[in-house]
DNA sequence: TATGCGTGGGC
DNA sequence: TGCCCAAGCAT
């Protein structure tokens, strides 16, 4: 049911929307699909310059299928999330083997493709193919939310199922398209988390929490948990030329699938260190000289990372294992890398002031 | 249903 | 500074 809440907003966006976005050009499917996948979770701010390399060098899905995973990895190299890339190659595997290389043009087989979801899909159907389907993003909950007062954490499956009603009730047959562009720009550029704009709201008229003055009570916020504390070694062991031991990390878990300092086992003492790390690497290092550690904080616990830097005393017995490699430090950053191990590549002075 | 999964922005 | 959150999804 298309209403005036349509109306208002696609209205407004016509004047104040944003219309240039870089996968706003070009538009096919698979652009669009790159694009949703980069922004879940990840402002579009953050997304912009990553999608550019990415389109330039995965122009198709059929470059995608084919293409080193390192090398996609290698792409999304600090934009977090990294099973995002992970599922995005397989899934674009699956539409070239499985589907001809076409995108499916409806919800219901593009959630089938891991990493797709309801909203995602949904966005997919809106944006590259112009058919009505209703998303639900933070920023349309967070509109809708205030909108209808609905009280509550949208983590909540009620309070979800009653947003996602919402969403449905006002995604419009007519301009599909830019009603979706549309709720998202006013959710990022005027509803906003803090100090909404509601001045210049279109849709402050039938908005009830802006009616009562609670725009700040909506959406609910999460409960507050404690966040573990972590700690880990992070080993750098040099070798004769001055490359570094790279190792790739398990598929699955923290930075799942690349590649990064290996890890030792917390609850080794540093004095356990260097017999440690010669059983691990099975080669022979000098004694391990501990720099100051630091504290990453993860959304779900906080990471208390140890560097502790080697040299290897024999030449190394690794040859191109598949886990262990050798890299000069340029080689290394055009791996898949967690943000941290990036810098700590980018910047080595900083690994002897940490 | 709850949790794991990254990083950077905003206050 | 520490905390919440952001174009969510998989398990």
């Amino acid at each position: 049911m298309s209403d005036r809440f349509a109306g208002k907003l696609l209205a407004w966006y016509d004047q104040h929307g944003r219309h240039d976005l870089p996968w706003h050009f070009d538009r096919n499917a698979y652009r669009v699909w790159v694009s949703e996948i980069m922004l879940q979770q990840t402002q579009v701010a953050t997304v912009i310059p990553y999608f550019q390399a990415f389109m330039e060098r995965f122009p198709d899905v059929q470059a995608l299928a084919s293409a080193p995973v390192d090398d996609v990895l290698g792409h999304w190299s600090g934009l977090g999330y990294y099973a995002r890339a992970r599922n995005l190659q397989k899934a674009a595997i699956t539409i070239v083997e499985d589907f001809g290389g076409e995108f499916p043009d409806n919800p219901e087989e593009l959630e089938t493709l891991t990493g797709i979801g309801r909203s995602t899909a949904a966005a997919i159907v809106a944006q590259a193919y112009g058919k009505r389907a209703a998303i639900l993003d933070g920023n349309v909950k967070r509109v809708l939310a205030r909108y209808h007062a609905i009280a509550g954490w949208p983590g909540q499956t009620a309070v979800l199922n009653q947003l996602w009603e919402h969403a449905e009730e006002h995604t419009p047959e007519e301009r599909p398209r830019d009603y979706t562009q549309a709720i998202m720009d006013l959710g990022a550029m005027v509803c906003t988390r803090t100090r909404p704009d509601c001045e210049s709201c279109p849709l402050s008229n039938g908005c009830q929490a802006y009616a009562r003055g609670e725009t700040r009570l909506y959406p609910g916020s999460k409960p507050k948990k404690e966040k573990p504390e972590k700690a880990t070694w992070m080993i750098i062991v040099e070798d004769e030329d001055g490359r570094i031991l790279l190792e790739r990390r398990p598929p699955s878990g923290i930075w799942g699938g690349l590649w990064s300092l290996p890890e030792l086992d917390p609850a080794l003492g540093a004095d356990e260190l260097q017999e440690a790390c010669e059983q691990h690497l099975g080669m022979s290092c000098s004694e391990p000289e501990l720099i100051s550690g630091f504290r990453h904080t993860f959304s779900h616990y906080h990471l208390h990372i140890q560097p502790a830097r080697l040299a290897l005393t024999q030449p190394s017995k690794i040859a191109d294992a598949d886990q262990h490699r050798w890299f000069h430090r340029d080689e290394a950053l055009v791996l898949g890398l967690p943000a941290p191990i990036r810098t700590l590549l980018t910047q080595p002075e900083q690994a002897a002031l940490l």
